[in-house]
DNA sequence: TCCTGACTTGACACGATGTAAAGTTGACAT
DNA sequence: ATGTCAACTTTACATCGTGTCAAGTCAGGA
């Protein structure tokens, strides 16, 4: 069958979206932009697009599915403990972050303007949500969830601490190393939701 | 002299800009809503300022003036103890968020596509970090600073902390009380930074 | 041979920002 | 009263990016 092996141009769109938003940091790349770099007419991205805003979730999506995230965040499902787990999705997710920071900035720039945008970044967040919340679980079962917190709130804890606005504020803004984030984000996760044995 | 007492067209634009920043979440206020608004025609605001980029940094300055944000983070440093001065600092720009959000968002929204709207709120948010940094310093002073960490360092996590972002995810997203997160942030701020006694 | 689907080409409407130029108005000095 | 000046209005227009429309090209398959 190999049924996407025609040149395929909506991957080529996705793929020029893709690389036009992680060089030029920002949202300054326009519909004529990709489409030049795609080596495509502007109308051909309407023939696979309705619209800017959903070329661009197009291809978070496009990202997630290469990138493959949501294994790699399960992959932190299978960590006995409740501390082991919560260590393992920090560092899941926030080495994930680095590699879509790209994308998910054009989208986080697009939010305010464009509801579809809000949408979609959302529902990404949403799954990182999970995330945090089955790890805060994880550790209430072990009885390690600080007594003063109920699951809801460590929850929404644990999830600000993770934004990607954090991460982008101490690795870019202040010159933190990806591995400097990830220790620090361990560390402090545990002094905000853990209690002594 | 009474030197402000005319009709003050530009003020009159400043506040309508104001207005309408509150009132509407994002940045789909154009140039001729804040001329409405203001009873005003369009061309007016560019006799007083240059673009929309300026009008709206202008609007954050005469939010600070009027709400006199130096004064009150000023007042944090009269605190003895590098503990209650943290507590303060925090209580004064935690509680000064939500009075200024409408304008920030607006202006956050911008940052990716304005260099300039970026520059403003780079400013701004400097001072905040001179705010942290010097909370910091009082806690070093007292010999209360984890030792795992250095002065930069604790600055840092404190300014990332205390962004814009998380108080708008835990209070706006998750809905949280203001107390709720002024408190959060207090606690979470001593078991960042101080060490045991 | 004809058809169809994918893509191109060129033109245009729309909405927002910003510029330009000429007209109105009211205060104030002489 | 007259002239002038500054602030503001009105109207018109250039520009830029998004999105739409209609007609044309072109390869491949029944």
């Amino acid at each position: 069958m190999m049924s996407r092996n025609k040149p395929d141009t909506r991957t080529k769109i996705l793929e020029s979206t893709w690389r036009l938003l992680e060089s030029t940091t920002g949202d300054d790349v326009r519909m004529s932009d990709i489409a030049k770099e795609a080596g495509v007419s502007r109308q051909a991205l309407y023939l696979h697009f309705p619209n800017r805003v959903d070329l661009l979730i197009a291809t978070t999506r496009y990202l997630d599915e290469v990138k493959n995230i949501d294994a790699r965040l399960a992959a932190s499902r299978s960590a006995t403990t409740g501390l082991t787990r919560l260590d393992a999705f920090i560092e899941a997710w926030g080495n994930y972050i680095p590699e879509i920071f790209g994308v998910a900035a054009a989208l986080l720039a697009m939010q305010d303007k464009d509801p579809a945008a809000k949408e979609a970044w959302s529902n990404r967040m949403q799954a990182v949500r999970e995330g945090c919340e089955a790890a805060v679980k994880a550790l209430d079962r072990d009885g390690r969830l600080r007594p003063e917190l109920d699951a809801d709130k460590a929850t929404d804890l644990l999830w600000t601490l993770l934004m990607v606005h954090n991460w982008r504020q101490l690795t870019v803004a202040c010159g933190w190393t990806q591995e400097a984030y990830v220790d620090a984000m361990k560390t402090l996760a545990r002094r905000m939701l853990v209690c002594e044995t």
